[in-house]
DNA sequence: CGGATAAATGAAAAGGTTTTTCAATAAGGG
DNA sequence: CCCTTATTGAAAAACCTTTTCATTTATCCG
């Protein structure tokens, strides 16, 4: 964790931006949440780190964070969107339909497909946007113990 | 495309909406697109149709379009979503970078990278949600020309 | 075909979210 | 430490989306 934090304030140095209190909170707040968050939701969490963070601050920080490339907008199944920690290099999101809980997965090879792609369309292709969603573990193993209880209330019922 | 007009039609009236002269307006202005639409830019296109169009009309009749699977929204490069006409069944959207037209996918194979997904994370994987983007043979051909006359000028500098 | 009926509509208002503006503040270099 | 300039938060403005409600319109029936 230390260390994903130390990459991202690199980013900030080394592109000539200053590591200020609000956007240390905000940073924190992201690598410490489970589910891509608001701007509001990251505004309410921050605050416990830095209290006087402001909305428009989260804005100018996410906007320029999504620039350095070290956070994503990763789209919810209920439409809108909100902002994860992204590693340096091509990687996509996979989130829970349920809890919204993200993985991080590296490596995605389309490249078949892409060829396939750009042959029947014409187009040449540069790049894409992929999120996968499913149930995590977790939330897996939530529904097969509520399962298990349905069914004994089914034999009731039966 | 009196095609796909219609079978957007039979969805409302099998669905049990009425196909009122709103909703045609934004039917066609959907399907004589290039482009996906944001819903101001369906409202000024459709008024050419429908005088009296309401924007309120227009976000009513996108959610319902989506219910049915006639529209979906598409992620542009800029940020923001426009609305487009979807087929029927899984597709996906290739999007131009430069002039934002768009051409729709069906089969997609993406079974075997899914699969390893699941594996690393340990997700049920439910869905996805995939954009391509690149360059439109129309856009790629203007490229071209315009290099060709950089070169010229750059054969003059030289 | 009209007429009845419930769905659908547009205008206006409300509710949210995002961006802009600007004076005050704080980070980092010297 | 101080200086300089980037950064900040509050307030206002600008946008975008949803809700409300009286009126209109599509479709079903007789
Ligand atoms: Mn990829
Ligand atoms: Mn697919
Ligand atoms: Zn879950
Ligand atoms: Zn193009």
């Amino acid at each position: 964790m230390a260390d994903r934090y130390e990459a991202i304030a690199e980013q900030f140095r080394v592109h000539g931006y200053k590591l200020t209190q609000p956007r240390r909170a905000i940073v924190q707040t992201l690598l410490g949440a489970a589910k891509p968050l608001s701007p509001a939701e990251i505004q309410q969490r921050g605050q416990k780190l830095y209290h006087e963070l402001g909305l428009v601050t989260v804005y100018r920080t996410l906007e320029l964070m999504e620039l350095l490339g070290t956070v994503r907008a990763v789209h919810l199944a209920d439409g809108c969107h909100g902002f994860a920690i992204a590693s340096p290099g091509h990687t996509h999101h996979v989130v829970c339909e349920r809890c919204h809980c993200v993985v991080e997965i590296a490596g995605c090879d389309l490249g078949d497909f892409l060829d396939t792609v750009a042959e029947r369309t014409g187009y040449a292709i540069t790049g894409h946007w992929l999120e996968v969603s499913g149930l995590c573990a977790a939330c897996q193993a939530q529904d097969a113990a509520e399962h298990t209880h349905d069914d004994s209330i089914d034999a009731t019922a039966r």
